[in-house]
DNA sequence: CTGGGCGTTTGTCAAATACAAACACCTATG
DNA sequence: CATAGGTGTTTGTATTTGACAAACGCCCAG
């Protein structure tokens, strides 16, 4: 209705957009039916049932009684993205290791967009938390305030780092969470300085975690590592120092196996 | 098979498809570029151009210097997709348990659209395959074939078996492969009275599986479990006979925590 | 310096979608 | 037992919106 000019640059397919709209809006209402998203969705109901039927002959929605929900198709299609990842195939089997012989809680994180993704987790034995969190990858969150987000920070180009800061702002988390700009970029060169992240309590009181770095051959920061518990148990001196050794010594193993498999991996795709 | 025409019930929204296509496209060729998906897709170069655009802007697709990928988007919704799913929850345990006290392969599966699709994996001590088969969950695989796909299929209303036949046929994958409809019910007429479903190398030669259902209080299959292993293994009677007690046994623990959790209503399932 | 490859942008017309209203179906309830 | 109000689904139509081709700018190799 209202005359939006037409937007220069990449064009936008707004029926494309919606769809997602769905998706998205299935996701938080935990499945729903059509009246129902067509309000959520300000949008009339034959719409919001052309959408759901297109997705549902695409298998990325299934219909269960007269409720819609998302399929396990976004699960195949998101297995296959993290298979390809070259940092989780390598990575994987020396977290769980890492998991093993610290006993804490092991993470596997990249960035996507300008925010964290956790690509695995493992609990080691004195982890103790709820199964939700250990079983449930959480949608991608902010870098600033985690172990494995700042030593990614640490690496990612200045510029990269500025997007990223203008795009998403700095929320704060709890008291120590570092919400300023020069704040960050000093403490970002201290990780690259000292070559591993801490997080203090940043995102969750009670909470430390020890992160470090993986970059390929080239500089570029793949992603990082990290193992956390209870700051209690952390800060005990010696005990704060080995789990260090551990964490750099792991992201030092990944990263010289991916270096090696990532040699051949710079020939273009072949047909 | 062949296309419908256009004036139809469910009207299905074209540039939805085609976004998919280009998603399934960019799966299949592992990230690509905008000229190699244009000729793959047989559209034009600024048509795939404005496709890649909205699906970056949703954060469903990355570009990576000048290919573009799907994003790890996919993992994070599919991972609570999974998680919604009442059946992996409780089973996930369960099935972690019974693969380190029978060391082999053990499996989560349930069914969709007509095919199966494994909710989880886990491989015991004397599992030995690659690292690929243990990691990746394939694409969803028809059910005819495999110990938890003839289990779901057992206790699935006979009109539904009959339209996944119609749907997908009953191609063969071994020697083994239970081709033809009548051998098919009568298989599955015994595994409802048995109890427990077999798979005896029709999906890969030399490899045996046992399978059990998953049913919900209201006789719905939710799902079905998994052990599977070299024949040579599988068949030693004593030890045959273990297994099945085994399966049946967890698939029997699973039901019941599934159904002392499912207090609530329940519809019918269609694809 | 030049040609051809690429990704991106633009103008235009036809096609594909949004909308509202009608339809069919349920299941509560007076 | 009929009716009212709630679904999901279908249809006709106006027009928004996406498809196309051609042009643009860029980079690299010959």
């Amino acid at each position: 209705m209202a005359d939006e000019p037409t937007t220069g640059s990449p064009r936008t397919l707004k029926t494309v957009s919606r769809a997602f709209d769905v998706v998205r809006a299935l996701e938080e209402l935990d499945g729903a039916r059509v009246t129902e998203l067509a309000n959520h969705l300000d949008l009339s109901k034959s719409v919001v049932y052309n959408y759901l039927s297109t997705l549902r002959a695409e298998k990325f929605v299934v219909k269960e009684g007269d409720t819609y929900q998302l399929s396990l198709q976004f699960l195949l299609v998101g297995e296959y993205v993290r298979y390809q990842n070259i940092l989780y195939r390598i990575g994987k089997p020396e977290i769980e290791e890492l998991a093993e012989k610290t006993g804490e809680y092991a993470h596997l994180a990249t960035e996507q967009h300008g925010l964290g993704v956790n690509l695995y987790k493992v609990s080691g034995e004195k982890a103790v938390g709820s199964d939700y969190q250990v079983n449930k990858l959480q949608r991608a969150d902010y870098l600033h305030f985690s172990a494995t987000g700042k030593a990614i920070l640490a690496h990612l180009p200045k510029e990269r780092v500025e997007w990223i800061i203008d795009q998403y702002g700095l929320p704060g988390k709890t008291e120590a969470t570092i919400t300023t700009r020069e704040e960050l970029f000093e403490e970002l060169e201290t990780i690259r300085d000292r070559g591993y992240s801490l997080n203090d309590e940043e995102e969750i009181k009670g909470l430390q975690a020890i992160g470090a770095p993986v970059t390929n051959r080239h500089g570029r920061v793949l992603g990082s590592i990290s193992v956390s518990g209870p700051v209690r148990r952390m800060k005990q001196p010696e005990y704060h120092e080995q789990l260090i050794e551990s964490v750099v010594n792991t992201a030092n193993v990944i990263e010289v196996n991916v270096n090696m498999e990532e040699s051949d991996d710079d020939f273009p795709t072949f047909s």
